[in-house]
DNA sequence: GCCGTTTTCGGCCCGACTGTTTTCAGTCG
């Protein structure tokens, strides 16, 4: 029985406040489960590893009592007391929680009632009309049950950060058309840069709120609207991502704009902070002794708590808030910093291992001087080593060469580099000999295959890269590909320890369902004193515009200018590399 | 059940919206 990942501990932690819920008991309890759960869910390293090293305390949320629930857990794959409490539920309720709507009372209720053991079980009780005989539910809500099951198998639970953009975009631009609307801004975790957004939350400041509701209905990608009040609304768009809208008066924009960026948590601990001092905080503004102060701008809400303003990335409850009242907050990395991108595939003829480029030599070049770039990396893939000789892999490589060095000699004002980004393989050898290595002036070198090695042997890959004098940066360190493909194991402090002692680098990865390192793992790494790369990765030269959201990633990980080596100037740069 | 520059006891974020109700409970963000 394994049951020990922070997504299942979190899982169980939310099973037990939906049980305590449902059994009526006091709302503080349940909600210390659930902000436990929140916290398991969030955090940087596994509970289970934390535990090993007795150090499962340091997740905030977890006191006395769930500790030893889940000291029980990893001893003996139970706990007796979670079991005791959830005996008279009936088990069928639980699955229903994953039902939009479906909170833990009304899935105990029909889970009881009707003897529900799935939620194909309630789906064929909606349809024979017995929802409606049940107290407190009627043939509207039958209806809306059948509705969320439906959006429950189709929608996915999250989206790109690049797809949602384009998407929230069109809203905005709809939106700014209807004449009453003053302001129309992205929040949420879009506006917080997250990987993933599971929908496109809007504000929008405006003195007739109600105008500006009715026209948000009736926006042509609409499939369904979930819901629609005087202020807020919810729409379901026909690509199944879901849109919610608020909407405030100029004068308390400030307030709105604070509240629906989040993250929830940093909004909790915000409002606990300043319930301290007797103060209120609502999306209307703060509330001093029952008094209104309404606030125009984001800025002037912060300052009000006695707070430096805080960069949306940050937001996450990770100690931001303390970071500002203490004026400790850092001066994240932009892209104004980046000076050049070293991860770049062209379409030289190289016979590579994985997918070639599209674009020459010179096209690349041509991009990069449009971005004001001092200087770029060329790292195709290295040639297939199954297929070619020892000899014929490095016979490519010269030429490869030749072309490259030509190109350095005609374009004296950018600096070009000589890389490929070379495979670590299974048993940990790099795939190309080291004659090969030789010709270049450095290398990336990232896992390709064999992602599912255990953790030790996953280390110890990486390990042996971090050895090379050839190697300058590991690409995409975790190997995830969001919505795809978890990360493999790896023991990062480490992984760590060998970049400091060997001078190498980890690439923050823009490529948009890579976006790797992830966020957590910046700032971890930067706290372990690590340098850090942002590349892109294109095969295309329009995809060397995704630095944006490298960059995204960066500063969600607190990374400042000096953490990030490509903000270096040529000069720098270089002497980073073999030249 | 958690937590502590007012507290080891007594607090615990705040408000909108909906359906089924005659004043509110449940759910969500």
């Amino acid at each position: 029985m394994k049951f020990t990942s922070n997504k299942d501990i979190a899982k169980l932690l939310r099973s037990m406040s939906a049980a305590y819920a449902a059994k009526g008991e006091d709302y503080f309890k349940i909600i210390a489960y659930d902000k436990a759960a929140d916290s398991v869910q969030h955090a940087t390293s596994e509970a289970k590893d934390l535990w090993d090293d007795g150090k499962l305390d340091t997740i905030p949320g977890l006191g006395k009592n769930i500790q030893s629930y889940l000291d029980e857990l990893f001893r003996t794959g139970k706990v007796k007391h979670f079991q005791e409490i959830k005996k008279n539920l009936p088990e069928g309720m639980f699955e229903l929680l994953d039902i939009p709507g479906m909170g833990p009372k009304s899935a105990y209720k029909l889970a009881k009632l009707l003897k529900l053991r799935s939620i194909e079980d309630l789906k064929s009780k909606a349809k024979a009309g017995k929802i409606r005989t049940i107290e407190g539910f009627g043939e509207k809500s039958e209806k809306d049950i059948l509705v969320s099951i439906a959006r429950l198998k189709k929608r996915s639970n999250r989206y790109l950060l690049t797809d949602a953009f384009p998407v929230a975009q069109r809203v905005l631009e709809y939106l700014r058309s209807q004449k009453e609307c003053e302001r129309a801004e992205p929040l949420g975790s879009l506006r917080r840069m997250v990987a993933t957004v599971g929908d496109i939350d809007i504000a929008v400041s405006s003195n007739n709120p109600q105008k500006i509701i009715d026209h948000f209905k009736k926006f042509r990608e609409t499939q369904k609207i979930l819901e629609a009040g005087s202020r807020t609304s919810s729409i379901v768009l026909k690509n199944g991502m879901q849109v919610d809208l608020m909407v405030q008066p100029p004068e308390a924009f400030g307030a709105l704009l604070q509240h629906f960026t989040g993250s929830k948590n940093h909004n909790i601990h915000l409002r606990e902070t300043a319930l301290k001092k007797g103060l209120s905080l609502s999306e209307y503004g703060i509330r001093v002794k029952g008094k209104l102060q309404k606030f125009r701008t984001e800025a002037e809400f912060y300052k009000f708590l006695n707070l430096d303003w805080i960069e949306p990335e940050l937001r996450e409850d990770s100690g931001e808030i303390e970071a500002a009242i203490n004026h400790k907050l850092p001066k994240l990395v932009s892209i104004e910093d980046i000076k050049g991108d070293i991860h770049l595939h062209s379409n030289f003829p190289i016979e590579p291992s994985h997918d070639l480029g599209a674009n020459t030599f010179k096209d690349i070049i041509t991009k990069a001087k449009n971005l004001n770039y001092e200087y770029i990396g060329f790292s195709d893939h290295s040639p297939s080593y199954s297929n070619h000789t020892k000899k014929q892999v490095v016979d490519l490589i010269k030429k490869r060469k030749e072309k490259i060095e030509q190109l350095k000699s005609s374009h004296k004002n950018i600096g070009i580099l000589n890389l490929l980004e070379v495979d670590i393989l299974a048993n940990g050898e790099l795939s190309i000999p080291e004659e090969g290595l030789k010709l270049l002036d450095g290398s990336i070198a990232g896992v390709h295959s064999s992602h599912h090695q255990d953790k030790r042997k996953m280390t110890q890959r990486i390990l042996n890269a971090c050895k090379s004098t050839y190697v300058n940066v590991v690409a995409h360190p975790t190997g995830r590909l969001l919505s795809e493909r978890e990360s493999y194991e790896v023991d990062w402090p480490a992984v760590f320890d060998a970049c400091i002692i060997n001078k190498k680098i980890l690439e923050i990865n823009a490529w948009p369902n890579r976006l790797d390192l992830p966020d957590v793992l910046v700032r971890d790494a930067i706290r372990a004193g690590i340098k850090l790369i942002i590349n892109t990765d294109s095969h295309e030269i329009s995809q060397m515009d995704n630095m944006r959201f490298g960059v995204a990633v960066a500063r969600r990980g607190w990374a400042t200018k000096d953490d990030i080596v490509n903000t270096l100037s040529w000069v720098e740069f270089r002497k980073l590399f073999r030249l």
